[in-house]
DNA sequence: AAGACGAAAGTGGTTGA
DNA sequence: TCAACAACTTTCGTCTT
């Protein structure tokens, strides 16, 4: 008898997902008028959408028109027509980002079978207690709730820094394996979340500073470095130094800068990481001292103070390092 | 007056004994 | 565990435009 009343529920399950899918279909063949947007530096109407770093880039001129676009896309990628079948899905994906991966099952409200009868008096009886347990089950004992709280955590400071999705669930799964190791004891489990989520950015190549994820976080910079630390050495994550050309082109429209800016800026890394000025220095600093020497070359000139702010370094730093970029390229710099 | 420059002292983190 | 160390910051006075 138990086992029926399983199997009625999956039914019931099944048929709703059915029900929905096919109005999400409909709804989808609705909107599909495209959106035309043109660059308002160059007027080109060709965009590219960077869905890892959420930037909306023009092609032609590498203006950001906006930095904080959201990935609507599927997170699988089909080459064909079988694989397309084959990885089309009832339902949302297995994810990290739900403490339960999103595979629990709730059983229905409706009081129907699937054939849409109702269900004798005895039977909804037997229900209701199936559905007040598997209510119960779900968040079931306190590393699930904790486990719940910190995703959800998660969520609101990616969302906060309009990070992709990929990177969400990177986080999500660098937090999961931290879990599975027990390194949150003794530890908050806000400063192991926002560690998850530096590491997730890292592990993207999605570049946002320590800075900017304190920024958004609970806890303060110096325990999110610390917490990191632990954990990338805990859990074996050893990702490359950041490299000072993922900074520019987010930077530079920051500043309103133009794509010839960021261009130079790019290629006085290049020149500056040859002649091993970059090893050892902050990214950051490195970033900010390149887009200084660029803006003045290209005759948008930026001062000191103005670069600093936005890069998250002091004008001494810069001038350090453009001091340093400046001396072994000679003259080239001195106006 | 604003911006650039540089000296000096302090901070937080890494490294090596 | 501690001291030495490099990178970076803060602060402040001076110079240049």
């Amino acid at each position: 008898m138990k086992e029926t009343e399983k199997v009625r529920d999956v039914e019931v399950d099944g048929a709703k997902e059915r029900i929905k899918k096919k109005r999400e279909k409909e709804k989808k063949e609705e909107r599909l008028e495209e959106i035309v947007v043109e660059c308002p530096l160059c007027g080109s109407r060709k965009l590219i959408q960077d869905y890892k770093r959420a930037e909306l880039v023009c092609e032609d001129c590498g203006f950001v028109l906006d930095d904080n676009i959201i990935d609507p896309g599927p997170e699988w990628r089909a080459f064909d027509h079988d694989q397309r079948m084959g990885r089309s899905r009832t339902g949302p994906p297995a994810t990290y980002t739900i403490h339960d991966k999103g595979l629990s099952t709730m059983i229905d409200w409706i009081d129907k079978d699937s054939y849409g009868k109702a269900i004798s008096s005895q039977d909804k009886a037997q229900l209701y207690r199936l559905r007040k347990w598997q209510r119960r089950i779900r968040v079931n004992d306190a590393t699930e709730r904790n486990l719940a709280f910190a995703l959800s955590e998660l969520d609101r400071m990616a969302s906060a820094l309009s990070l992709p999705r990929d990177v969400r669930e990177a986080s999500a799964l660098a937090y999961r394996r931290a879990v599975e190791k027990n390194l949150i004891r003794g530890r908050s489990i806000e400063g192991v979340a926002t560690a998850a989520l530096y590491a997730g950015c890292r592990e993207c190549g999605v570049p946002r500073t320590l800075n900017e994820i304190a920024a958004v976080a609970r806890v303060s910079r110096k325990e999110i470095g610390r917490t990191y630390r632990f954990i990338a050495r805990e859990l074996s994550l050893n990702f490359m130094p950041i490299s000072p050309t993922a900074y520019v082109s987010r930077f530079c429209s920051a500043l309103k800068l133009s794509g010839a800016v960021e261009t130079k800026a790019l290629e006085t890394i290049q020149r500056a990481k040859e002649k091993e000025l970059t090893s050892g220095k902050g990214p950051t600093g490195v970033a900010a001292a390149a887009i200084y020497i660029a803006s003045i070359v290209c005759g948008e000139k930026r001062t000191q103070r103005e670069v600093a702010d936005v890069v998250g370094v002091t004008e001494v730093t810069i001038r350090n390092r453009y001091k340093e970029i400046a001396k072994e390229f000679g003259i080239e710099i001195i106006l």
